[in-house]
DNA sequence: TTAAGAAGTGAAGTAACATTCATTTCTTGA
DNA sequence: TCAAGAAATGAATGTTACTTCACTTCTTAA
């Protein structure tokens, strides 16, 4: 045998590799999944189209690699506030806040890739995401229902329903505005507020439906 | 001249034009955008894909059409709801539990849409729709704080936060399970008290962000 | 230094679709 | 019935991008 892979060269395969991961990374913050064809990571990675395949076996699955990576991390955020100090209410805050900052001041895309479509196996990595995002919330619904601050409430739907609210607040027509400092700060703060009042017991008693005026 | 659209023709041709609608917005609501090539539009209207491109510049603004057309309705009866009698939060209930409904027993299809990415031309028409459906929640909204229903709070970020909630609680990781009456009922009742109790005022005084623990 | 084998290259291959267009079929008024 | 013009057809074309592969370049151990 003549070759065998020395050390040198298996850090040098890793840093390529991830060369790659973060091209494609920095190319879908940039233009969301369009922009990021397999020639432009190339391009961008500093390397032949070629060898994007020598690294990934296609690339449904390198951009799941890469949207896993991304909101893997910012699970691991979310999940050390879920199990913080504070009462429940202040945890849910602090959680909701600490996405929302991130994605805010982007280029952080771990928002554009909750947002976003793609290929089938990308939508079904996507849905994983989103529901282990929902799984924190969930945690700490659960602590703050046991604890008494909540009201009872189906944990699934409402664990949904903030990750929905603040990524649409985040992703819809009004997160273009807030371009400067100040508007985002507002932004957090309101979208924060929702989800803890959402889950929060309110004043009144349970709504009945109303009837449609005919039009 | 030897030829003129006879009226019975021009009849024809409108209901040609219609079923081609008709059949994208079935395509869609079974497969989603996907789904729905020309061809198999064609097809399903029992037409040669050719004639497509008769009633339709492009594909992108058939699918706009049809994305108007299909959301138009919706925010009709939403409105209708709006401006209908009741408090701000009976209304509010009922604009999320009537969208809610036909969403869950589709193929309703407004709510795919509402959640499906596509061509440029046709994302920007789902944004102009979710803005859409955001303003009719903002109406009740302002008329809910005004009468002192609701605290004050931000009215574009709470609308668009109530607009994500139920679309993700729809189309996300929970809903395929509520296939059952039973859980559609529930799913439904959990998700209007989520967004009834997000505009309401809590019990517990404005939270403070809690601090992380060390992992 | 050398050659065996790995890594890298990028043009060609392929596939999936939207769109076009030469041809055929249908409608209408005379 | 006829022919002029409209509408419909669907195979061919064009486009875009992923993926492959024959070939080149680089690494390593002897």
């Amino acid at each position: 045998m003549a070759y065998r892979r020395s050390a040198l060269m298996e850090e040098r395969l890793a840093s390529n590799r991830e060369r790659i991961l973060a091209a494609a990374r920095q190319l879908i913050a940039q233009g969301g999944y369009r922009e990021a064809q397999i020639a432009a990571v190339a391009a961008e990675a500093g390397m032949s189209t070629g060898v994007i395949y020598r690294y990934f076996p296609s690339k449904a699955e390198l951009f799941v690699e890469v949207l896993t990576a991304a909101v893997g991390h910012e699970i691991e955020l979310l999940k050390a506030i879920a199990e913080g100090s504070g009462s429940a209410e202040q945890r849910l805050y602090a959680a909701v806040e600490s996405f929302t900052r991130r994605a805010l001041s982007g280029p952080n895309l771990a928002y554009a890739f909750i947002a976003e479509p793609a290929e089938p196996e990308v939508d079904i990595a996507r849905i994983r995401v989103r529901q282990q995002l929902g799984d924190v919330f969930k945690t700490i619904l659960q602590q703050g229902i046991k604890a008494g601050e909540f009201p009872a409430q189906d944990l699934d739907a409402s664990a949904a329903c903030i990750v929905g609210a603040y990524t649409e607040a985040l992703v819809g027509p009004i997160a273009p505005r807030a371009e400067r400092i100040k508007d985002r700060d507002r932004l957090t703060r309101s979208i924060c507020e929702f989800c803890v009042r959402a889950v929060s017991a309110p004043l009144t008693a349970p709504a009945a439906p109303a009837k449609a005026r005919k039009r």
